[in-house]
DNA sequence: TAATATTACTTAATATATTAAATAAATCAA
DNA sequence: TTGATTTATTTAATATATTAAGTAATATTA
């Protein structure tokens, strides 16, 4: 039979694991905090911009619109987010963290960032700069396809 | 306000970054094949093993149970894979990919390499290996935790 | 050996992913 | 300036992810 190349020489399984094995650190916390990992992708991008329009928001949060809909729904919903319309393209929807969404994100940074840190630590602060390094190499690589 | 490490230097975006930009590259494939992602990684592990019980799959395929149970039903459906419960232990399924779940492995194979290869071509083969083995190295490090 | 615990898997409920289609506002072209 | 096209977002439909709870078979233990 014709042979595929071993599970373990697969990069899209290998970066399936590694983000499997990053996230299950994360998750409880989020959780614990009341939040999914996609609500936290979207407000750690809306913590540092104001009127951040729906397409970007998307792109810089890796959730695609028809997830971002919902997503958004629900945060509006729980009074972390509210959305605006922009008045000079109706079309648009412009977003910002409520003060509840700003106060959320800031309770959650510090937990983040220790978690971030024990794993700095179980890796080494070199390697997991040299694998980022590769990681933005190969991003940006595939980008341009 | 409390600040978190930029985006660009959150291991866990880029690795989902990663993920999503070698997945788009397979997907239009897997599609044209009537396939979902999650599909093939089933019937890659079912096509170098035989008998495989359901927990084994789930944990190859890095598929939870609840999710797996859907996927195999669907997969069934389809006549790719049939189930059988061991004698032995009858709360025990064993899995198989029937005649034509092999015949589907056998014509995704060759695509698969070929996209494989591409990738391979544009990162550089080194580079590739190097990541893979850092990938590699970050998995089994963060599951001793 | 009957009560209890564990194992392997499935169901259920809610959230997200993916693809296609729909909608409404803005832009373009004849 | 209106009809066609594009853009930004939402709906819809189906598939998967996550967590908790349920079920049936097996293993343990008092």
């Amino acid at each position: 039979m014709a042979k595929l190349r071993n599970i373990n020489r697969s990069l899209p399984m290998q970066l399936l694991h590694a983000r499997e094995s990053a996230m299950s650190l994360f998750r409880p916390m989020l959780r614990s905090f009341g939040i999914t990992d996609q609500q936290w992708r979207v407000i750690r991008v809306l913590a540092t911009q104001e009127n951040v329009e729906a397409f970007e928001l998307s792109q810089q949060s890796m959730i695609l619109p028809p997830s971002l809909t919902r997503i958004l729904k629900n945060l509006e919903e729980d009074g972390l987010i509210k959305r605006a319309t922009y008045k000079q393209d109706q079309r648009k929807v412009l977003i910002n963290l409520t003060a509840k969404g700003r106060k959320k994100y800031r309770q959650v940074v510090p937990e983040s960032e220790k978690i971030y840190r024990s794993i700095e630590k179980t890796i080494g602060k070199k390697e997991l700069d040299e694998l980022l390094k590769r990681l933005i190499y190969l991003n940006q690589s595939l980008e341009n396809e």
